[in-house]
DNA sequence: CACGTAATGTACGAACTGGTACGTTAGTAA
DNA sequence: TTACTAACGTACCAGTTCGTACATTACGTG
């Protein structure tokens, strides 16, 4: 019978204060996300990680500060990935639907990310007022978008007249929807909307829908 | 010089306990949308009330009883307002885009009422799955929209295939998404999506696509 | 190998917060 | 009028929670 190993630290040197950070910037990705803001604990965050809770005000300093260090690392891996999307070697309309549906998968692998912003809006994106790093983002899938759409009305398969923030916000609103609300409205309408099977339907659906606008004949405007 | 006054009850019973109830609703309904669950306090609540902490223990039980009260309130509010949608005298086409318009302007009357949604959410709408008054709560909306859906296939309108719920989750996303993201999208786009001028854009945006998407040739499915 | 500093751990406190024990009063029915 | 109960108020507590003072140690540098 041997007794409880002590917790072993990861290889390497003892006192890391890159990977110290990186720890506390995940648990605390998680605890936030799941509990919210003021239901996260600070002291439930540091007893999740391997360093204690001196640490978090020692690299943060405080739990306002650690939100809002969550939320800039959040975002930056957004853009990251937006950044990695090649879609305009396509034609205008496969090119659309590609990129709305790069949009649905990014929002379905990251549920921590869509309650993140939901729990900012909460507070009235308060953190992200308040952070010149967030304020300043500027967001490259804006301009794909409108490089598409003047394509796509070049070429005249574009009928609708939308801009680009325009078009992500609608695109958006379906992914985030269906992720952030799949509780409420599971328990309201018995279908859970991010349920196994039903993932090519609704990407079809998004798809289908930015479609369908963009393509109208100009009388149903 | 007079002393300030001591608050002055409105007129009528000094006891009333419909009334003491439904002004602690109220107040807790703001707080708790302004400041999430945990965010808001119990004794803020009972110090915006005319009464004391003590009632809202000897009426509700709790905080967490009095979140669920304050949701079950509000809903029940929805479903009543619902009840109250007339479009099934219109063209299948037009009663959609009527219902649309009436979703489009109930999300943007009751900002609160989307907050609290976006609340309950992050608690993983635990509060509505132990309310039987909440998990029992049907949908009228549905009903219209399956039967307008009903009618505008009959008529040869609808090419799409879609069902009611999925076709009232496609409008609500629209609409739940331009109130409860307006501050993280505002920040990050510079654009506000409940500015005055544009109630009218986005409303028309919002039929155009659902239109859109309802008859769009079957080739483009 | 000494030494300075960044990095870390321990212990603790002040303020807050949900909840309650206990006492009081307005309204009502007989 | 009297007596009873629903409705209400005050004071308080126990546990929690963010934050910090102080002591300590690993690690790079010369």
């Amino acid at each position: 019978m041997s007794a409880v190993p002590p917790p072993t630290r990861p290889a390497g040197r003892m006192r890391d204060a890159a990977r110290t950070q990186a720890e506390i910037l995940d648990v605390a990705t998680q605890e936030f996300a799941r509990q919210g803001y003021d239901g996260a604990r600070v002291d439930e965050i540091a007893a999740r990680t391997r360093t204690t809770k001196r640490m978090i005000y020692y690299y943060f300093g405080g739990k306002e500060q650690l939100f809002t260090a969550v939320l800039e690392r959040a975002y930056a891996e957004i853009r990251r990935q937006e950044q990695e999307a090649d879609v305009e070697h396509l034609e205008p309309l496969a090119a659309i639907r590609r990129l709305a549906e790069l949009t649905f998968d990014h929002h379905e692998a990251h549920p921590d990310f869509i309650r993140l912003v939901s729990i900012e809006n909460i507070h009235d994106a308060s953190h992200m007022a308040a952070s010149p790093t967030l304020s300043k983002l500027n967001t490259p899938a804006i301009d794909v978008i409108g490089r598409i759409l003047e394509a796509g009305r070049a070429e005249g398969v574009f009928t609708a007249e939308i801009d680009a923030v325009d078009l992500h916000m609608m695109i958006s609103s379906f992914c985030f929807f269906r992720v952030a609300n799949r509780h409420t409205f599971g328990s309201l309408f018995g279908r859970d909307l991010v349920a196994g099977g039903t993932r090519e339907h609704y990407r079809r659906m998004l798809g289908d829908m930015v479609i369908a606008y963009l393509t109208a004949p100009p009388a149903s405007h």
